[in-house]
DNA sequence: AGCCGTGATGACACTTGATGTCATCCCAAG
DNA sequence: CTTGGGATGACATCAAGTGTCATCACGGCT
């Protein structure tokens, strides 16, 4: 048997969540993690960069997944279709692992310092997109604002989610992507 | 003369832009801001939620102005074109302090943690916009999904204006709109 | 078998952001 | 003249995050 117990990063991660899901996320100190998993505090930051970081892991696994999704896309599909079809692969992720997705955004709703490195994860994605999308011959501006639309469909969708989560979240993109279209054909 | 030199909140703001742009935001300490403001680091915190707080004063006057404008707007007016009036209230106030706002930009652009905040403050609008629109009597999910759109545009042609200080901020909303509404509309 | 480099962790000190609390002092209302 | 409130100073404290060095297992090499 090795010197330590294995899998420190799993039990740092366990034992975070567990105690942000029990006592909230700001009452929850990095010491009290590390001593659930018998580590200590500066071994936290060797794996995650911050207290948040923890709730984002496997974030960039998924948004690696949405930039092949587009860029195997049709390249006759126009910048939104191919965009969406990413979109569909990231709703279909977070599909798979319900709950555990509705526990986090719980936590996350409830707490502005998650909100803002969400919202940094949102804009990662977007940047992915946008690349993604440029890669395909798209135009500069239009690429950018297509994955910024997109996006923010998403996380309406993703909010909407919340709310009512028996609905599918692939689903809930796609109608939010359509309504999206509505709201801005409809301006003459 | 009071107790105090006058305009605390005037001097801590001024002191901390100048050396946030002088030395970097992270390389700042609030110490240095306070000892250039003559105050205690205390006093910083009971004017400023905290250090990044400084470069986000007036966001709120400006939402609110946002808001005021799409409900003025005509109520015949379909939900995005008010939602985009909002927006061109927002851009004409930046553009009229351009090389203030392109300061703030550069150093926003260069450090992550201010970049999370400015998220959460275009976040912060889109929830206004969308109030707004609802209470135009806007669809609740079409209201949510235009408003992040349509901060969506700002965004990319915010950042655009960064990269072209010298094209007017209302025009390239304008005209990144127009590009979001051809992309989504070329679905056919 | 014995040596050695590598990688992961512990231990410790330190800086800084942020908050709580009480004392202090100006000022304005009465 | 008194009094109460608002703003600040002074002090203590906590928690996040970082730098640095020591320690020890493991695997490969000889």
């Amino acid at each position: 048997m090795g010197r330590w117990e294995p899998d420190t990063r799993g039990r740092l991660e366990r034992a975070a969540i567990e105690l942000y899901l029990e006592q909230g996320f700001a009452q929850t100190t990095v010491a009290q993690i590390t001593r659930h998993a018998g580590l200590t505090t500066r071994t936290f930051f060797r794996h995650f960069l911050d207290k948040r970081d923890v709730l984002f892991v496997g974030m960039d696994e998924l948004t690696e997944r949405v930039a092949k999704a587009i860029a195997a896309a049709p390249a006759a599909w126009p910048a939104i279709k191919a965009a969406a079809s990413g979109m569909n692969i990231a709703a279909a992720a977070l599909q798979l692992r319900r709950d555990e997705a509705q526990d986090r955004r719980k936590l996350i709703n409830t707490t502005p310092e998650l909100r803002e490195r969400e919202l940094m994860a949102f804009a990662a994605v977007a940047k992915t997109v946008d690349g993604a999308l440029s890669e395909r011959g798209t135009d500069e501006r239009v690429a950018r604002v297509t994955a910024e639309a997109v996006l923010a469909a998403f996380r309406v969708a993703f909010e909407y989610w919340g709310e009512h989560p028996d609905r599918e979240l692939p689903q809930l993109v796609d109608e939010t992507l359509d309504e999206l279209k509505r709201a801005l054909g409809s301006d003459a």
